[in-house]
DNA sequence: TATCTCTTTGACAGCGCTTTCACCACAACA
DNA sequence: TGTTGTGGTGAAAGCGCTGTCAAAGAGATA
């Protein structure tokens, strides 16, 4: 078959200990030796078989990540951050997802034939009681990725959606002078939509504003149903103090579109704002303002967490919470209404 | 340690080739037997070690698939067709990509310790010597997505880049009447943009219209970099008869927006066309007229491929070509005019 | 009872690697 | 000369699993 440790040592004329001295770098090796098998392996072109080395040493240098589902730009920037801190550490990422239709069960089952990865970073939008049942049963090191965590013995990273929420509701409410916000969300089951819906309570509540039951939407994250929704509810909605806030910045853009298309004016007729500040907060116009997430520093954190935790397993749990920050743009109306002001 | 097939043989009194046995399940073992295995696995919570299995079996029901870069739209809809493929095939995807400012260079290296996949799907967007010569180096079986491939011994699954840029230019000039096309593209090595312009000039030497040099740029395939070149060419543009056609949608949607802000009616003053219907194609206002490439089937395609190739290493290479199809919306000013003509 | 099936099970040899331990030179010391 | 230390190397014992092969036991037949 394949050419193995055996081979490379035959040919020269070695121990195979030597051989994999020379490897692995950190014996003493004659240079004269060293040499020698170096040639050999290149002339063979001789490659480590990774489970046999995994299986001595317990260890891939390979770390996963764990997604809800791979879609749209929110993820990509948690990749991207996650892949830059695995490499400086010197791992290698491995992405993983949820696939259509499946829920995240299938998806820790999935994990656990993984067992191939040093450890593994798990995001969690939905926490059922099922999944933290599957949680306890993971082998390998882990942390969660924005998950409500009960289990404070779990590593983890969130985001401070509260935080987030209430800037924004108050900007709107406070700065903006709305006096009434629909809030177009997640399903209920949704760790962020729960986090964000609380704070839209609670500041409708410091302000006086009844909190209204019709005026909250469940729905689920999409562009498309945002905008099917606007079209049918828009008509409710029109005001020049009334406030869309949606729990993301695709939903927003949604609901935006869908007034362009019915002649409503987006910020005086209905202000509309998003959340996570993804690039199409960017694009749509009016622009969107939303809450950024640092969704890049998310990932990057995770695996930081990850891998040290890898190499010192006993270490007590560590809970990074990053703080999100309010961006104004203009489909608030904020700048819009400074501008009559002064 | 960690429990081991041992341990369940011991605490259910058989020799550890039973445990095997009833774990593979492809013996017969006596259902007693069997059973008493059963529960004492579930007792220890025992889990095989993949890395021994690896070693044994030469395969780990893993499949990779390496991309330039996991950003954007593009990339998640290759992902989530290669994801529904591997699973329907009995392998788990693994995803891995280049990282920011390290070419794809390193992206083999990596790729080349990941020899704990079974194989691997690879996804080359600018085919350097360098990349050529790695890719001869990799010993598991692979396919290529998107390469242009010089090699025909390899497996592949391309889109006819060529043949979807002709109709587009086709529309543009011959439907819609466009007697002067700007060309946006990536950059020169991309293959992909290679092709399309390929099909550009074509198009336009077969109606008449001369090719100027002054009228194809190069960027990256950014939304930003767009928006700021349309700005600063956007004067050069206009005319009713004109129209851009950008490599991406993505920088079609800049230059929309470019347009949008500088007071630059789309299509009446100047048409603007993209490529590859992202999502981004249809929340642009007016939505973009664009070509459809087929990206979830695509990565479905290669992961078929190469599964197919795992278990039957010796068969021939197999090309699969792609064919992409127009999708005319407004932003072409095609449904405009006809409206118009009626 | 002796012999021959057939089913079920266990012993054990690897898979390709790392690592311990022992060993051999040879130099440096007493 | 004998002792100790040191750099360089090899033999061999696993890591946790699968798969071969032979043996043991249970029935069936003569």
């Amino acid at each position: 078959m394949s050419v193995s440790i055996f081979d490379v040592a035959k040919l020269a004329d070695v121990s195979i200990s030597t051989v994999s001295r020379v490897i692995n770098g950190r014996e003493v090796v004659h240079p004269r030796t060293r040499e020698r098998v170096e040639s050999a392996i290149a002339q063979l072109g001789y490659k480590p078989n990774a489970f046999a080395r995994g299986l001595m040493l317990h260890k891939s240098e390979i770390v996963g990540l764990v997604l809800p589902d791979i879609h749209g730009e929110f993820y990509s920037e948690i990749i991207r951050g996650a892949n830059q801190q695995a490499r400086k550490m010197g791992y290698n990422l491995v992405v993983s997802s949820a696939h259509d239709g499946a829920d995240s069960y299938s998806l820790l089952v999935t994990l656990e034939q993984r067992s191939l990865m040093d450890g593994v970073a798990i995001m969690i939008s939905e926490l059922t009681d099922r999944i933290e049942e599957l949680l306890a049963d993971v082998r390998i090191p882990f942390v969660i990725l924005d998950g409500d965590v009960k289990d404070q013995a779990y590593d983890s990273v969130v985001i401070d959606q509260k935080r987030g929420a209430l800037a924004m509701m108050r900007h709107v409410v406070g700065e903006c002078g709305a006096r009434r916000v629909i809030f177009v969300g997640g399903l209920e089951t949704n760790v962020d939509t729960a986090a964000r819906l609380e704070a839209y309570r609670e500041v409708l509540g410091e302000n006086g504003l009844t909190y209204d039951p019709a005026d909250v939407y469940h729905l689920d994250y999409q562009y498309d149903t945002a905008y099917r929704l606007a079209k049918q509810e828009l008509q409710r909605w029109v005001g020049a103090d009334h406030c869309v806030f949606s729990a993301n910045d695709e939903m927003a853009a949604g609901i935006v579109a869908a007034a362009g298309a019915m002649g409503v004016l987006v910020p005086s007729e209905l202000a509309v704002v998003g959340f996570d500040d993804t690039r199409i907060a960017q694009m749509t116009r009016p622009a969107l303002t939303t809450v950024r997430v640092p969704m890049s520093e998310m990932g990057a954190r995770a695996i930081e967490l990850l891998c040290d935790r890898i190499e010192e397993p006993d270490r007590p749990a560590t809970h990074i919470v990053l703080e999100p920050e309010l961006v104004v743009r203009e489909s608030c109306g904020y700048a819009a209404n400074r501008l009559k002001t002064l």
